[in-house]
RNA sequence: UGCCCGAUGGUGUAAUUGGCAACACGUCUGACUCUGAAUCAGAAGAGUCCAGGUUCGACCCCUGGUCGGGCAACCA
């Protein structure tokens, strides 16, 4: 049915990309025609609860969610808990805010591999009375020696052909703990001259004698992950395991697996997909890991970091994160995306949705010569002209008031809109100002005050507002300003390939020394008193921030998400 | 010297039983603008890794190459 309304939209002709369907549905509508499974469709995501969930593993989420619900099917959410050396309670959590976050609905169906350990203990002696698996005591190297190369066969172990009886004598011997770590493993019996490696008798118990987060000290002996894979698949109904390239070799092996315990025409199919990359960034666990621990960032959730943590932190929603990965599509091909979609990504979502509100990051003073001290008018401002729902505010304006620091020129260049000696600009939402003089700082020959003028009659709405003036300012009254720590994230790492380095070193050689930058005592207009951690604004000419988590009311800290598209500096620069 | 996978503008992804390559991001113009944003209009940019073959016709099918990626954890 799904394949119909495909074919119906790409017929109108307009060569919509959201109407076309990538391989993984090109496979479920073959399948689906064919009645496989009984037109089911049923996905998965499998996270290993030994880090935090980054924006890959988002893709693969909103792939595998996007599917069941595009087919009318069901997603699970099942942690691939199998190696309780690795694994721990807090990333378990972590992951959980995370999925839930995205908005991938696992309903009641939240799994645990380890749930599963009982079953799978019983199928491996089936396994085992079937001749197709054997437990060899040999050590880790020894096996490896044993296990050839790409382009050399494997040899067979000495204990390859121990009879059933002693195979499953050894096996519940495992399973009881008399052997430590390391003694004994139990393996399939395949063909250790096979061409693809993972066939040559790959391990399917190892034992390990360490407590587990969930099974506590039940077990000593453990799955590997071919062998409880496909399995849990299979305990699920899973129709479609969807998964990473790496795992391609592994398929066979995955389906070996199930046809030992196969016995209707019932099958999950493992499908792979081409892993994201996003350029100036780093995506591995291994590496996130090493930046959190060695302490390059301040957590799994610093901004800098492409967690999903990390990114709510930033200030990015689950709907950006949507519209990235529909933009990034799905295919086999090895991919380096630009980081500038993403941020495209955040931008498009957040100018619907953020209100627009006026901030200062390096103010400077503005004295408006002519306006009355101790005068406040209130001014009227549209909280978002993208929203029309969104409403209005009242800002205070003052005779001081402050404005950016780069809005201000002595001398400046020929496109410059903005402020400098005899120029007219508009302080949005308030007054055409003049500016007629300024004051420099003797040692420094910064700016230390402009002094202004402005024309009364020029108030926005009045008809003297209606007059040109190229320039528009964003401003704050210096006396109802509220401060603010404003911190300005910029990517983590200098090139865009960070793996790209010199002889001897590594990818965080290439870290970026300015992606943070902190800034003090931020003039904000008042209303912002009253943000919350989280609350996402646009700060007018600047960019999207969002309270962070630390933030509180005698204190308040914002992000930086993404600054606005800003065709000025491109310009000025070149 | 094995097995598996891939190759389409700068970057991604599309092209539905083969019918002279589309969309998005980015880039560049211009319009509009009380955000140098957004929006709108437009432009440049690939002839589909290479060589053969099949065909009236090939990004698509076949053969052989080339290049890139993955596979030798008691990890997932």
């Amino acid at each position: 049915m799904a394949y119909e309304e495909n074919k119906a939209g790409l017929n109108d002709g307009k060569g919509d990309a959201g109407a076309s369907i990538n391989f993984i549905e090109a496979i479920i509508n073959e399948e689906l025609k064919q009645g496989k499974n009984g037109g089911r469709v049923h996905t998965r995501f499998p996270p290993e609860p030994n880090g935090y969930l980054h924006i890959g593993h988002a893709k693969s989420i909103l792939l595998n969610y996007g599917i069941a619900q595009k087919y009318n099917g069901k997603f699970n959410l099942r942690f691939d808990d199998t190696n309780p050396t690795r694994e721990e309670q807090e990333y378990v959590d972590s992951i959980l805010d995370d999925v839930k976050w995205l908005g991938a609905d696992w309903e009641d169906r939240l799994f645990f591999a380890s749930d599963y350990f009982d079953q799978l203990y019983l199928w491996a002696e089936e396994i085992i009375k079937n001749g197709k698996a054997y437990v060899d005591d040999q050590s880790s190297e020894e096996i490896a020696a044993q296990k050839g190369t790409p382009v050399k066969p494997g040899d067979e172990s000495p204990y390859r052909n121990r009879s059933v009886e002693e195979n499953l004598d050894l096996f519940r011997r495992m399973k009881a703990g008399e052997f430590k770590n390391g003694e004994k493993v139990l393996r399939a019996k395949i063909d250790m001259a096979h061409p693809n490696m993972h066939l040559r008798d790959p391990l399917m118990y190892r034992i390990i004698h360490a407590h587990h987060h969930r099974t506590g000290d039940k077990w000593c002996i453990y799955p590997m992950y071919d062998w409880a894979h496909g399995e849990s698949d299979f305990l699920e109904g899973i129709t479609h395991s969807i998964c990473t390239l790496e795992f391609e070799v592994h398929r066979p092996l995955y389906n070996w697996f199930v046809d030992q315990i196969q016995t209707t025409d019932y099958r999950p199919r493992q499908i792979e997909f081409a892993r994201l990359n996003i350029t100036y960034t780093v995506m591995s666990k291994r590496r996130l890991l090493e930046l959190v621990s060695e302490k390059y960032v301040q957590g799994w959730d610093d901004p800098r970091m492409p967690t999903i943590s990390g990114l709510r932190r930033r200030g990015y929603t689950p709907e950006a994160l949507k519209l990235f990965a529909e933009k990034v599509g799905v295919a086999k091909r090895d991919n380096v995306i630009d980081v500038a979609l993403l941020e495209h990504s955040i931008r498009e979502d957040l100018n619907k949705k953020a209100a627009r509100v006026m901030a200062v990051l390096d103010p400077v003073k503005v004295i408006i010569q002519n306006f009355p001290a101790n005068h406040i008018d209130m001014v009227t401002l549209e909280n978002n002209p993208e929203d029309q729902d969104a409403g209005s505010r009242e800002v205070p304006f003052t005779r001081e008031v402050y404005i950016e620091r780069d809005d201000f020129m002595v001398e400046p260049p020929k496109k410059f809109f903005r402020m400098a000696p005899g120029n007219e600009v508009r302080l949005k939402g308030a007054y055409i100002v003049k500016c007629v003089d300024f004051k420099l700082d003797e040692q420094t020959g910064e700016v230390v005050e402009i002094y202004c003028t402005y024309d009364p009659d020029s108030r926005s709405g009045m008809e003297g507002s209606q007059r040109k003036v190229k320039g528009t300012l964003h401003w704050v009254s210096a006396s109802e300003a509220v401060n603010a720590t404003i911190r300005l994230f910029d990517r983590l790492f200098k090139t865009e390939d960070p793996s790209d380095v010199a002889e001897g070193e590594d990818y965080k050689s290439n870290l970026n020394p300015d992606s943070l930058k902190v800034l003090e005592n931020c003039k904000l207009e008042p209303g912002l008193r009253e943000a919350k951690p989280g609350d996402k604004f646009q700060f007018q000419r600047l960019g999207y921030f969002c309270v962070d988590k630390e933030s509180q009311a005698d204190n308040l800290i914002f992000n930086r998400t993404v600054p606005l598209r800003d065709s000025w500096t491109k310009q000025s620069k070149s």
